[in-house]
RNA sequence: GGAGAGGUUCCCGAGUGGCCAAAGGGAGCAGACUGUAAAUCUGCCGGUUAUACCUUCGAAGGUUCGAAUCCUUCUCUCUCCA
């Protein structure tokens, strides 16, 4: 097998190949070019967007050529089932915009400016050749190929049969099909990467490539990475565990992989770290502290999308809230999410909810009443379960600040200007 | 185009005139236990200037002292027929 390849099984990212013997054989002979779709819905990748991008990484290490194919295409249809009202369309501006983060976000795990001895990477945008289609030629050249009995086979469009799917949805396997083969055709891409849901479309593509006159190509999906606790990835309380900080904080990022779940951890380190599985597996053994496996887990993750930095600041501010009697130095305090406000403000008084409230602590202040009549509340070591406490002066500890904490691990610290 | 079913608070899902801010479950938050884990148990779980008030049950009107519940129109989804 491959090498290459063989690292994607080991580190538990394949489900499955279109042809693991002849990928391999083709792996072996040249440097292969291969891409993955990402739809730019938002500005901002979450963690779970990011698997394939993580196996990138990998091949591209071993001198593969990486396409990172951005789906403005595809995404100015959208999917309407399910939704109350019309996606809006999103404009070229932002669609510009979004690309442009969405490059960067993707750039910490791949490189595109890669040293010698590696495979390139380039962004491209099927927008600039799906916009332009032709119904009717689109149809004659390609629509032509396409077999419906043979797409009703397919898993996913059966399970929708039952729901209803609409035409568009219907069309999306042409246009991705359409994709690859543009990518085959300008490119020389022969290797689709992605999900396993798009086991179907994968195929579909390398078929319509084939049929076309192409050469052979292949698909190679990933599992679905799901937490142990049947949550979906990347999913927090919060909400998306977003990469851009202004979105999600170096700091709470940081905390997300430090409490994930004991049978994860090995797994995660897989998969979201380059760590070199030697190493990885030193934490599998039995009599291994299992903090330690995630704190290094939520290090690596943590250096590898916002940087060094921004890892030691929000491993340093960890350590030091956590530890039970150390004290919190104003260093440590960088990596928290913080607010300030006035020196006067706090000395007229500021009532807890509203404190809270003004945090992410808490959104509303009946959110922030029923944390303090709950007794989750902390102003510094003070527990508050009084709604009417009045924050003052006299709560700001040794280097004037306040540190709130909601629970046992958000804190939040306020500082005063 | 015709017939039927249905749209309920983050999700699923009860509720068919007042006792409904709306059962139950899930998710989430907090407390206890712990290892910043899981599991478990307990409380909370629309908003606010908070023992009261305001907004919510697809949308807009109407009936009524009173509507998520009844009537009208509109709208969207699904199923079956053509």
């Amino acid at each position: 097998m491959n090498e290459a390849l063989q690292t994607l099984i080991d580190r538990g990212f394949v489900k499955a190949c279109t042809d693991y013997e002849g990928l391999s054989a083709l792996m072996d002979s040249e440097a292969v070019t291969l891409y993955v779709g990402v739809d730019p819905t938002g500005s901002s990748l979450h963690i779970g967007h990011m698997v394939p991008f993580f196996a990138m990484h990998h091949l591209q290490k071993a001198g593969h050529n990486l396409i990172a194919l951005v789906g403005c295409g595809t995404a100015m249809i959208g999917d309407p089932s399910g939704k109350s009202e019309m996606r809006k369309m999103l404009t070229l501006e932002q669609i510009t915009e979004n690309s442009a983060s969405i490059k960067d976000q993707i750039g910490t795990v791949i490189d595109f400016n890669p040293a010698e001895g590696m495979g390139k990477a380039i962004m491209l945008n099927n927008a600039d050749w799906l916009l332009q289609l032709n119904y009717i030629t689109f149809l004659r050249e390609i629509g032509r190929h396409f077999s419906v009995n043979r797409m009703l086979t397919f898993e996913s469009y059966k399970q929708r049969l039952e729901r209803g799917l609409s035409f568009v949805e219907f069309n999306y396997q042409l246009l991705q099909s359409y994709d690859f083969h543009i990518l085959h055709q300008r490119q020389g891409c022969r290797l689709q990467i992605g999900g396993d849901d798009q086991w179907g479309n994968i195929v579909s593509g390398i078929d319509l490539i084939r049929k076309l006159g192409g050469d052979q190509c292949y698909g190679l999906t990933f599992n679905l990475i799901t937490r142990s606790d049947g949550h979906k990835m990347g999913k927090s309380e919060k909400g998306a565990v977003f990469l851009d900080p202004a979105l999600y904080s170096p700091y709470d990022f940081y905390q997300y992989w430090r409490n994930v779940n004991d049978e994860d951890v090995v797994r995660f380190l897989k998969l979201f770290t380059f760590l070199p599985l030697e190493e990885i597996a030193r934490y599998e053994e039995s009599g291994t502290n299992i903090n330690e496996a995630k704190e290094r887990l939520a290090w690596e993750q943590t250096k590898i999308i916002h940087g060094q930095e921004e890892a030691d600041k929000a491993r340093a501010a960890a350590q030091a809230l956590f530890s039970t009697d150390a004290g919190v130095g104003t260093e440590e305090r960088e990596g928290m999410p913080s607010l300030s406000i006035t020196r006067a403000d706090l000395e007229a008084g500021i009532g807890v909810l509203d404190l809270f409230s003004r945090t992410d602590l808490a959104k509303t202040n009946s959110e922030a009443r029923r944390l303090v009549v709950g007794g989750g509340a902390w102003v510094g070591q003070t527990r508050i379960d009084d709604p009417k406490t009045i924050i003052d002066a006299t709560f700001l500890d040794e280097v004037g600040e306040i540190l709130l904490r909601a629970g046992k691990k958000r804190y939040f610290r306020i500082t005063i200007v």
